[in-house]
DNA sequence: AAAGACACCTGGGAGC
DNA sequence: TGCTCCCAGGTGTCTT
């Protein structure tokens, strides 16, 4: 499940083998994602060179001679660098074949992913709207008090609003409340701002910690067998109904919120 | 404008 | 073993 970590690592993985590498040819096996893939693609990118890799939120930034090409991961995509001899696998949609001889390979089981085609930069509706970067100075508890403090909504849905903050997906979202000791059904505007400012700094923290565990699982992006692997966390909450608390030892509880399953402490978030 | 429901899709696990 | 059912997950879009 690609949360903002592991897009930040395969944009990293990728980037030694594609930048400045001039694509010789996209191969589209499966034009349904998310969105279709755009008719043609391929003989709009042919030739172009990828300069620069970046991300904003979750959508991977190759960027080409005429725009950039946006990449979703979804909830089930991956990337690989592989060489040209290796055979294709199921559910393998996308090709980017590289002058190096590499292929950057789009691999995606639930299609919930994209691969778009973007000529207007920021201004492109996916983007545009999007909410500031977690990781940035831009996430600071007053930015985000600011937004809590007019919100009934609960804190979870909230954090998870690409509209308000990107890449916070439903383990951090789980992960990040535990930590700061919120519950995640506690209204936005019920929360001090001390308390606010606590859940911006555990939001980096474990975004960061994550991100940095990626880095060190995910050396070799090239590795001969496998997927690159989501690496494995140590979450404290994540899928962990019915255990101890690692902070009090009371059973850990399960609810959906916002119709999605969280787990959490009822008695050290408050 | 805010909040909630819903859709998209497949693999995997549970229950029969 | 095989079938059916349900769930996970991100996020855009529609409805209230």
């Amino acid at each position: 499940m690609p949360e903002l970590p592991e897009v930040e690592t395969s944009g990293r993985g990728i980037t030694p083998y594609c930048t400045n590498q001039q694509i010789t040819r996209l191969v589209v096996r499966q034009k349904k994602l998310r969105w279709p893939v755009e008719t043609g693609l391929s003989r709009k990118v042919n030739g172009q060179t990828i300069h620069r890799v970046s991300r904003r939120g979750k959508y991977l930034l190759l960027e080409i001679d005429n725009g950039e090409l946006m990449i979703h991961l979804g909830m089930s995509g991956s990337l690989r660098v592989v060489e040209e001899s290796r055979p294709i696998e199921k559910h393998d949609h996308i090709d980017i074949c590289l002058a190096n001889q590499k292929i950057i390979r789009f691999n995606d089981p639930r299609r919930f992913g994209s691969f778009i085609l973007n000529r207007q930069g920021l201004a492109h509706p996916l983007l545009e709207k999007l909410g500031v970067e977690p990781l940035e100075d831009e996430l600071n508890p007053d930015y985000l008090y600011d937004i809590c403090k007019n919100r009934k909504v609960a804190i979870k849905p909230l954090i998870m609003n690409s509209h308000v903050v990107v890449g916070v997906g439903n383990i951090y979202a789980q992960e990040s409340l535990f930590r700061s000791g919120i519950h995640p059904t506690r209204p936005a505007n019920k929360i001090s701002r001390q308390r606010i400012s606590r859940l911006v700094d555990e939001i980096k923290r474990v975004l960061q910690e994550a991100i940095e565990a990626g880095g060190s699982s995910l050396k070799d992006f090239t590795s001969a067998d496998g997927k690159p692997g989501y690496f494995q966390h140590n979450f404290l909450v994540y899928g962990r109904q019915g255990e101890p608390c690692p902070y009090c030892q009371s059973q850990l509880k399960q609810k959906q919120i916002g119709q999605r399953t969280t787990v959490y402490c009822g008695s050290c978030q408050r």
